[in-house]
Parts: C-alpha cells; sequence; structure tokens
DNA sequence: CAAAAACAATCAAATATGTGATTGACATTG
DNA sequence: CAATGTCAATCACATATTTGATTGTTTTTG
C-alpha cells in the first residue's frame, strides 16, 4: 500500500494545498515517521516540496499531478467510450486522436486492435502510447507543448495540421454546453480543436456524462449533425432538445 | 532484486533471441517457478511473448529494450559530458536538443538549472523531460516518429526547423569516425542533424568514447572548428591527428 | 539565547513479498 | 490416444520491506 498512500498525499496536498505533516498524518491514519519518510522520497522524487513542519506540491509538479487526476477520472466511462469509438476505426486508414485523457484511453484502445493505421496526434503521451506499435505509424504535430495536458499547440501546429487530411478525427472534450458548444480551458488549443475538425472525413466526440452541461472560457465549435458524440450516459433534457433539433447523432456505449 | 531479474531475462532475451523457459532458470540461477512467474508478469506488461516452452520479446516491444539499454550503457561518461555542456548553457537563450540517450541526460541536468529557457527538440522523451518545469517553454518538432528512440524526423521536421533559429544546438552523435565524420543508422535522422547545424549559431557535439572510430550507414557531417565537442576521454591517435590539423575545439569532461 | 517544535536516524515488531517444491490440469507430439 | 513436457495454483518457508516508537540533533521562533 505504499505508493498507495504517497497518492493520497499527492492528491491531498492538491486539494488542500500547503498541509502540516501533522494533519497528513491524521488523514491518512500513519504514524509521524511514516508520513515523514513518504514526503522525503516525494521530495526527493520531485513532485512536493517540504517546509518546516509542512508540505506542498512542487511548484513545477502542479500540472503533472492535475493530468494524473484527470487521467483516472471517471476512468470506466472512458473506457466505455473508447471501446465504442474503437468499433468505428477501419484498418489502413489515417486518423487523428486529440490530446485529451479520453482519447488516450482510446489510444490503449488501438494498441491492443493490431490493425495497421497511420496517426496523428497532438498528444505527447498519446504518440508515445502508440510509438512502439510495429503496424502504426505514429506522426506528431510539431509547436509548444502546453504541459497542463501535454498537447501540441500554436501557430506552428495548426499551419502544420493545414497540410494534412484525416479520414476520422477523435476529439477529446473538455466541456460541452446545452446549446450544443463545445468549449476549452486554452485559447491555443480551442483554435486548434476547431482547425481539425476542417481537416477530417468524420468527427467523433468523446466525452463522458461529467462534460455535459457546462463551459469553459473558450468557445470551439458547435455541434451538427456532421459529427458523431459518443457518451456515456444518456443527457439531459435541454441538451436532448438541442440533439433533437440539430438532427445530432448520438452513440452510447456500454 | 525482482526488477532486476526481469531486466536479465529482457536483455537475454533480447540478445539470444526465443529461449526455453528451462534455459533462463538455468542462466539466472532460479527456479522454473520463479522463472514462469516473472515471464507471466512480462506477458502481461507486454514486453514479452510467452509460448509453449519457450518465450520472446514482443515483436512491438525491440525498440523499447534497445533504447533502455543504451539509455544506460555507459551512463556515468554521459552524465559526465551533460554537466559538462550544461556549463556552456546562459539563461534566456534558446537551444535545440537532439534526440539521443546523451542528450536526454543533457535534459535531466538542464532541470535542475532553474533557468529560464527555451527549448526545442525532436527527442519526445527530451520534451517530456523538461515539460513541467515552469521556467522553461518546450516545443516539439512535428513529424512522424521513429520509435527506435523516440525521435521525430521526416520532411516535416525538416522544413520546421528551416524557419527556426537557435543560440545552441546540442547534438548526440552515433559514431565519429578517424577522419572527422559523424554518421547515423537512419537516413532521416542523418538528413535532419545536418539541416540542425545550419540553424544555429553554435553547435556542440556530445560523444563518450565508445562512439569513436566508429561509422554508421549515413554520413551527417564532418566536424569543423565552428563546432565544440565534449567528450570524456582522450580520442586515439588517427582522430587525434585530424583534431590538430582541423583546428578542432575538444572539451574534456570530469 | 532558550523553549518548543520538527527533524533524521536507529531499532524491533509486524507485515508483505519473493521463492522453490509439489500437485494436478492442460497442451503438444509422435 | 498415450507419453512427455509444460503450465498454473497452492503451500510453507525465508527474506525484505514497511511501520511506529524512541532517541538525540537540528531548526525555528519568541
Amino acid at each position: 500500500m505504499i505508493s498507495n498512500r504517497q497518492d493520497m498525499i499527492r492528491n491531498y496536498l492538491f486539494e488542500k494545498g500547503q498541509t502540516p505533516v501533522q494533519t497528513l498524518a491524521d488523514v491518512l491514519g500513519a504514524s509521524l515517521a511514516t508520513v515523514r519518510r513518504d514526503l522525503a522520497e516525494m521530495e526527493q522524487a520531485g513532485s512536493i516540496e517540504r517546509l518546516h513542519g509542512s508540505a506542498r506540491i512542487a511548484s513545477g509538479a502542479q500540472d503533472e499531478v492535475a493530468f494524473d487526476a484527470r487521467e483516472s477520472a471517471n476512468l470506466l466511462a472512458k473506457r466505455a467510450i473508447a471501446s465504442e469509438a474503437a468499433k468505428n476505426i477501419i484498418a489502413g486508414s489515417t486518423i487523428f486522436l486529440d490530446a485529451g485523457t479520453t482519447v488516450l484511453q482510446l489510444a490503449k484502445r488501438i494498441k491492443l486492435l493490431g490493425m495497421p493505421l497511420t496517426v496523428f496526434t497532438n498528444g505527447v503521451v498519446v504518440a508515445q502510447e502508440l510509438a512502439y506499435i510495429p503496424e502504426i505509424s505514429v506522426n506528431l504535430l510539431g509547436g509548444r507543448i502546453r504541459p497542463e495536458n501535454m498537447s501540441i499547440v500554436g501557430p506552428l501546429a495548426e499551419r502544420m495540421i493545414d497540410d494534412l487530411w484525416f479520414d476520422q478525427l477523435f476529439l477529446g472534450a473538455s466541456a460541452i454546453a446545452d446549446d450544443g458548444w463545445l468549449s476549452s480551458y486554452d485559447a491555443d488549443e480551442a483554435r486548434l480543436n476547431a482547425c481539425m475538425t476542417k481537416r477530417a472525413q468524420s468527427v467523433y466526440i468523446l466525452a463522458d456524462g461529467d462534460k455535459f452541461s457546462s463551459r469553459a472560457t473558450y468557445n470551439v465549435f458547435c455541434l451538427s449533425n456532421a459529427m458523431k458524440l459518443i457518451t456515456d450516459v444518456a443527457p439531459n433534457q435541454a441538451f436532448g432538445s438541442f440533439a433533437q433539433k440539430a438532427d445530432l447523432d448520438i452513440i452510447y456505449a456500454e
């Protein structure tokens, strides 16, 4: 249970910020000595910083923890959606995989497919997941790395995508409002996602139930009946009426 | 010693290919049961394939093992060279890091520098190493991923590099012949490396002693006195005379 | 500078893990 | 289909690791 407790410490520090060692020991039901040992290890590994009597997430590791947290959030739903999405992939085609955590699960599914494919992606982790599969040729967009989710964004990436064409695009969503608009927390990412949809034959949006009825800062585009939405639960009334009006193609996983 | 033994199995299978379980048990001095358990784990993890009575490296994992092996080969020398190279980096500059295992060690050193930097690289692992450092802006070249060392190569990468300019370029070398020619095992990588040198103010070549007096298939370029070579041991007679004639700038680490 | 708190180091007990031998089930081969 | 070899599961034993208490030292703070 060692790594488990360290994960708990990480998560606690991430949520509550700087915390006294005593508090951590209380919360975890472990002794001070044990907590201190864990903290020493984690400091060595660079994921936290210790002060006298307390600890906090290392300034550089914030994004890393956040990414891990998002990856495991609603994991079962993401897996189900990914499996459903994978059914639509045909051997020999050229597909684009977005850089979200849901799409990362799709990459893990694709790995098991054993199909020849050409994959483009702007997700560094996605690329790494597929790189060693001999049947799959993996290409990465160029540009600035956005550490929050290890995605590649910026003008260099946008320009590169303009010269490409994909059979299928698999896009994760940060937030989907009831009026059908997708939005993102990062301006560059929103722009890039919008660009992608213009360069693909067919577009799949992957979103678990948590993403509905929420908005992020930057609009990406509005769902249309040219796209397919893959999700795990039936959306609410308000979105449902939009979906019906827009004749939206919704696929339910599991 | 658990992971150690599994590493030994991996390496043995990598060198000798498909091997009976009995042989592995003999070589490792462990019981059949233990070896089988290890094999079961490693199969689960996807790094090997088991047949009846024997095992071999999984077809997809060849490159991964080879990369790990290269990373730990002559590690101390690489670290020393990396430390020496890091001394030349000045805060606020824009540098390019190649995708080799020696340069990966340099990235690990840079991580500890705590300097603001703009880093471009064609090494996915290098990019990942630095991505979470807040002071450092990391940019990745776009293009095809060459799984052998997780580098990005190909025409897309070459085109992208043509629009960029770097203060310093740090280049790893696969092989350095006695006549001063660098060479590489991959055509694309050789081309890309050659391109890089034209886009940088100053060029540093990082090469441990193992790289001297050897040649790979594809020529990259010939060392000149416009470049600096960082290495750990004095090269041999033949190379020495070339270095003197070319007025080569050689920096010795450690 | 003195009191209080936090710390690292050490130790013994508890727990977890790795290990080889044995068994019966399964697969391969002639 | 029979003989051989390979396998996964289980057991008991040995070894490593984790853990909390205790110690003396270091750091902080009033």
